[in-house]
DNA sequence: CATCTAATTAGAAATCAATCTAATTAGATA
DNA sequence: TATCTAATTAGATTGATTTCTAATTAGATG
């Protein structure tokens, strides 16, 4: 995962002197000795501080005799500062435009298609932040959005109604409908009021859609 | 200073744990226990990153009955995902606008009209990342712009001419014509192949403009 | 009102981070 | 080679941060 590198990122513009130095850099380039002169610290937590923007791909330096100038590399930073944006957008309807990207890479006519239809229907049936609008009367457009809410269940996870309840609120309020719809529909079964997810072949199909 | 607020938006986004709940939240809000449940940490440890998260704007919270649900703060995001290259920015030019700001403090009147002519100057001949767009045909611009090149060097440093081709090209490829400028208006001497910046007072002044 | 659940607080343990001083290394140069 | 300067390493100190358990608070509901 490159959640690491991301969060060495981020870490490394976590601290005040840190960031006061990249606003001296901004200026261009500069040498130790002379950022410890300005911010009011010693040379060797200069070296420290540097090794931590260095190692976040912040900074770059040159050597010219003895002195090593630092340099900001504004290209990363820039190409850096967007991405915990990316990584959300790919972690939100991140299954959707995943499968989207992956079957049109794969040059997969048929699935790329579905994953397109999929998208536009999801976009169209929840809000930005996660609601679903309303429960779609189109049959086909009602399991897309189902498919959809319930992949964040686990499984193989049993649940109690409870449980089953809550997580559907997430999306809409009317959860008693909706949970009726999921064990209807196959996406999971009920047995003594503990729900689980059926296996996705047995789940309403695109088939069935046509 | 909003140094403090920049640093907190930074720290927050610097711990492993924080950034897997973002991700986890981009799908849609959702609640402490359920975020606690699929992290495989207890609510306590929820409710101290939740606290981090919401201190640095980037999740707000809405409660329903006994359950809060904690959403992604998406514009307050992107607004301060920017934050970072905007301060650089200002960093940049930053001296100019400082000397400005500074001189209309003091209520200095010649000296802030000064600076604010240079600060325009300084505007329209450099590019947002630091470039020189091109040399000023008028005298007048043309110093301004130098005066504000030469100020990333050192006095009483000697340096070798491929230091200075080396510094110059930072702001524009035609080091070799700006170098000669640089001695020629006084910013620089050159002995034996080294050269050395002159002190300001030798330096083209307001007063050869008119 | 008794009880349930979700959330928070308090407080402790362990880890990590910022900064300093003192000692050392590494180029440059007289 | 002796010496200078810039940078780094080592090691100590102090302070923050992460995470836990146990106890508590606060709504909701039977």
């Amino acid at each position: 995962m490159q959640l690491d590198k991301l969060v060495t990122f981020y870490k490394a513009l976590g601290d005040p002197t840190r960031v006061r130095i990249l606003a001296i850099l901004a200026n261009g380039p500069l040498h130790g000795q002379a950022l410890a002169g300005k911010l009011g610290v010693t040379p060797p937590t200069i070296t420290h501080h540097m090794a931590k923007l260095r190692e976040a791909g912040i900074v770059y330096e040159r050597r010219d005799k003895n002195t090593i100038y630092f340099y900001l590399h504004e290209a990363n930073m820039k190409r850096q500062s967007q991405a915990i944006l990316n990584v959300l957008e790919r972690a939100k309807v991140g299954s959707e435009e995943g499968l989207f990207a992956q079957a049109e890479e794969n040059n997969d006519q048929r699935r790329a298609q579905m994953a397109a239809e999929h998208l536009h229907v999801i976009k169209s049936f929840f809000t930005p932040d996660g609601k679903l609008k309303q429960i779609p009367s189109q049959r086909k457009k009602k399991l897309i959005v189902f498919e959809y809410m319930v992949r964040g269940l686990k499984h193989g996870r049993k649940y109690k109604e409870q449980e089953i309840n809550d997580y559907i609120r997430q999306f809409h309020e009317d959860y008693a409908t909706i949970r009726r719809e999921f064990v209807m529909n196959h996406y999971m079964y009920r047995e003594d009021g503990i729900y689980e997810l059926n296996p996705e072949e047995m789940w309403a199909k695109a088939e069935d859609l046509r």
